[in-house]
DNA sequence: TGACATATCATAATC
DNA sequence: TGATATGTCA
């Protein structure tokens, strides 16, 4: 049992408690995935519980690997235990039971980008203004509802039927119906799907319940109604139950998480234990202080304060820059000037509000020739050569799903237009039928377009053979079969580009990922393959390892540490942005957010600001962020407002307001104003000497360094190089040693 | 049907 | 500003 003298004694009291329901107040970096980690291993170890019987869930497949990694690490390999998201644990209880729900076990699941194409053609069928009721919003409607179990029909009660409404009830009731037509499941459903299942099957519900009858959760302040239920409904039997978080870690409250799902927990749930982690392991003293001098100015947030064994530490550093050009450059400057050969590239993270801001920092580094990764953006399974694969093998899975073969019926371009498309639709929709049936039928595809009948019956063939031979093939055989019997890989060689070529590479990487699930589990069937990679996420990506800087949203930081953090665009409107004005509690959303950010600061934490940002195309002088003023300045060192405010203000908090109107004096005292003049200069020679304002694509260019090489993309400033000694560089335009030839 | 020009919009993003 | 969605024309 010595595994457990490694726990503080707040953290051994949870990690040994058995019974009863559980809520451990985890502040940000005390420890609890150890906690939770120990608690498994010691149930399992010490009080003989079965893993069979123990259900872990979390919100990311990180959290999930990583809480097994460490379960393993502790009671051994090859642990047979539910260690699952929400998602991956309902999905896998509906492959078992969907029918009960009126869908087929080998259902597919539609993400984002398959629920607007659905919700657009809905959209466009009932004739509603696309301006007024834009896709995103409906959506996030429904959304909303399911989370909290709303039908279309209970939503027309709860709102009334005035115009409005009424189009949202029938747009819902629409959507509804295509995603059950099409044999297909959006995120929501399958937690709502799953939650309905055990509310109207009392045996599978008790199965479930007698089977996990010690039930963890972890980032509880972040569930929502439908995952709340979930929980609590397992939980009813046993009443095993331990969940772990932290209020003032609740930043996706937009997205449904209720707070009032772990305020209220010991409400829900009777003779609760209630333990708080408050010891950090993480950051530097001065950093817990500022935090906290942050988040105190919340309220309705259980009290706790953070403390650690550390020092101090360094001050906070506050820099408040001309723009925000001078504020990456600043960023990426203080990268290079505090490295000094000892820190990896990968100690520092930039956590901005909003993605639009990672660009200006890309060039930033870029000119500095500081690696870095942005995290975000264009997930690797929303690229369009891996959705049109990905929807091929959807419908061998299920050929009822009309939206992948809409997505794929022209790609490649096989002649099938728009036109045909609806024609087609509109046969299967009399008939009664999927449009790969109406499609398969003899009939209908003589009827096509002349130029479009082969290709059509080659690709219906090859579905139709891989659908009924997937069982005893093998999911790499399906995926190459299908690249080339529809002449997916072909149209793509064809075209020969430099985009081609990316695309057909991405395709050779899909395929390893195949391999390594096939490795894994030699007798990985098509369905279970599409259920891994239908739940993956970007986060999953990131590689700690790599010595790069890291880019990311405060939100995406979420659960992550770095030795150095910087946290830009500290202004009103951008952070907290200008929406959360708007919404009860918005700011205070903001603020825990604000608070998430600096704790996963551990040495050294900057905050910055620009005096003036273009943002859309539109340049404005700004106003500090409040979270600024309520930061304990005696903790900060730095520019702007807390220079000029120390004769107005003797407090050590700054007050709101108060004579001061947010926008600094230009004749303050300003400690970095010498290293500003060094970058000006800088900046000037290059853009005096060598902006290269004429290069365009397909230029060709030579590098001091790299010598000659070809442009093949310029996006913003930033260029895409293929050299022939180095290969692809990004280079940033006005600071690279290139002139065109 | 598909290439190009124009209009529009813009928080965060787990699964 | 810049990505994306829609509309127009050959």
């Amino acid at each position: 049992m010595d595994y457990l003298d490694k726990l503080n004694p707040q953290q051994k009291e949870a990690a040994i408690h058995k019974e009863g329901p559980m809520l451990i107040l985890a502040g940000a970096g005390s420890g609890k995935t150890s906690t939770m980690t120990h608690r498994i291993a010691y149930l399992i170890k010490e009080e003989g519980i079965s893993p069979y019987n123990i259900l872990a869930v979390t919100f990311t497949n990180k959290a999930a690997k990583e809480m097994r990694d460490r379960v393993e690490e502790l009671i051994g390999e090859g642990l047979n235990m539910w260690i699952l998201t929400f998602h991956s644990a309902c999905l896998r209880i509906l492959r078992k039971h969907a029918e009960r729900a009126g869908y087929t076990n080998d259902f597919v699941v539609y993400d984002p980008t398959d629920q607007k194409v659905v919700i657009k053609n809905c959209i466009k069928e009932h004739n509603v203004d696309e301006k007024k009721y834009s896709s995103a919003y409906i959506l996030s409607i429904i959304s909303d509802c399911k989370e909290k179990g709303i039908s279309p029909s209970d939503y027309a009660k709860r709102n009334g039927l005035d115009f409005k409404n009424e189009i949202i009830h029938d747009l819902y009731l629409a959507y509804e119906s295509v995603l059950k037509k099409n044999n297909a499941m959006d995120f929501d459903d399958l937690i709502k799907e799953t939650v309905e299942i055990f509310e109207k099957n009392e045996e599978i519900l008790a199965f479930y319940q007698n089977k996990f009858r010690y039930i963890m959760v972890d980032e509880y302040q972040d569930t929502n109604y439908m995952q709340y239920l979930f929980v609590k409904l397992l939980a009813k039997a046993h009443n095993n139950i331990c969940v772990v978080g932290d209020d003032d870690q609740c930043i996706y409250q937009w997205r449904g998480a209720d707070i009032k799902n772990i305020l209220n927990f010991e409400r829900d749930f009777k003779n609760t234990k209630v333990i708080k982690l408050e010891q950090n392991y993480r950051s530097d003293g001065n950093i817990l202080e500022a935090a906290h001098s942050v988040i105190e100015n919340n309220k309705g947030r259980k009290r706790k304060k953070l403390w650690t064994y550390k020092e101090k530490g360094e001050k906070i550093k506050y820099y408040r820059a001309d723009n925000e050009k001078d504020e990456a450059r600043y960023i990426a400057q203080e990268v290079d000037r505090t490295r000094s050969g000892e820190l990896p590239y990968s100690s520092f993270a930039v956590l901005y509000r909003t993605n639009v801001q990672s660009r200006i920092f890309e060039e930033a580094f870029l000119a500095r020739e500081i690696p870095y990764r942005v995290l975000g953006g264009i997930r690797y399974y929303d690229r369009k050569e891996i959705k049109d694969i990905m929807a091929y093998m959807r419908l061998v899975q299920n050929t009822a799903d009309d939206l992948s073969l809409a997505r794929i019926i022209n790609e490649p371009k096989r002649g099938i237009g728009g036109k045909t498309l609806e024609k087609l639709r509109a046969l299967a929709s009399v008939r009664n039928e999927s449009l790969f049936d109406t499609l398969a039928d003899n009939e209908v595809m003589e009827g096509l377009p002349a130029k479009a009948i082969e290709g059509v019956r080659e690709m219906i063939g090859a579905i139709r053979q891989f659908s009924q031979e997937k069982d005893n093939l093998k999911v790499s055989d399906i995926y190459d079969g299908l690249l080339v019997r529809t002449g997916y890989l072909k149209s793509l060689e064809i075209l020969n580009t430099v985009e081609s070529e990316g695309r057909i590479e991405n395709l050779l990487e899909f395929k390893s990922v195949i391999y390594d699930y096939e490795n894994e589990d030699p007798r990985l069937s098509l369905s279970e393959f599409m259920e891994k990679v239908a739940l993956l996420a970007e986060i999953d990506n990131h590689d700690a390892g790599e010595n790069a800087v890291v880019l990311m949203t405060l939100h995406s930081a979420k659960g992550l540490e770095f030795p150095v953090v910087f946290m830009p665009g500290m202004e009103d409107g951008l952070f907290p942005g200008w929406r959360a004005f708007e919404k009860p509690d918005g700011v205070e959303e903001e603020r825990r957010l604000c608070y998430v950010g600096m704790t996963r600061a551990m040495q050294r934490l900057y905050l910055t600001s620009a005096e003036i940002r273009t943002l859309y195309g539109k340049t404005n002088y700004t106003k500090e962020s409040q979270f600024l003023l309520e930061l304990d300045k005696s903790l900060v060192e730095g520019d702007a407002i807390y220079k000029s405010s120390t004769t107005s203000d003797s407090n050590s908090r700054l007050n709101h307001g108060g004579g001061n109107d947010g926008y600094s004096n230009p004749n303050i005292f300003r400690p970095f104003d010498q290293l500003k003049y060094i970058k000006y200069n800088k900046t000037a020679e290059a853009a005096a000497g060598n902006a290269n304002l004429d290069i365009k694509e397909g230029d060709k260019v030579r590098h001091s360094k790299f010598g000659e090489g070809l442009v093949l993309s310029i996006k913003g400033e930033i260029l895409n190089v293929a050299f022939d000694s180095v290969g692809v560089k990004m280079l940033a335009r006005d600071m690279a040693p290139i002139k065109k030839i």
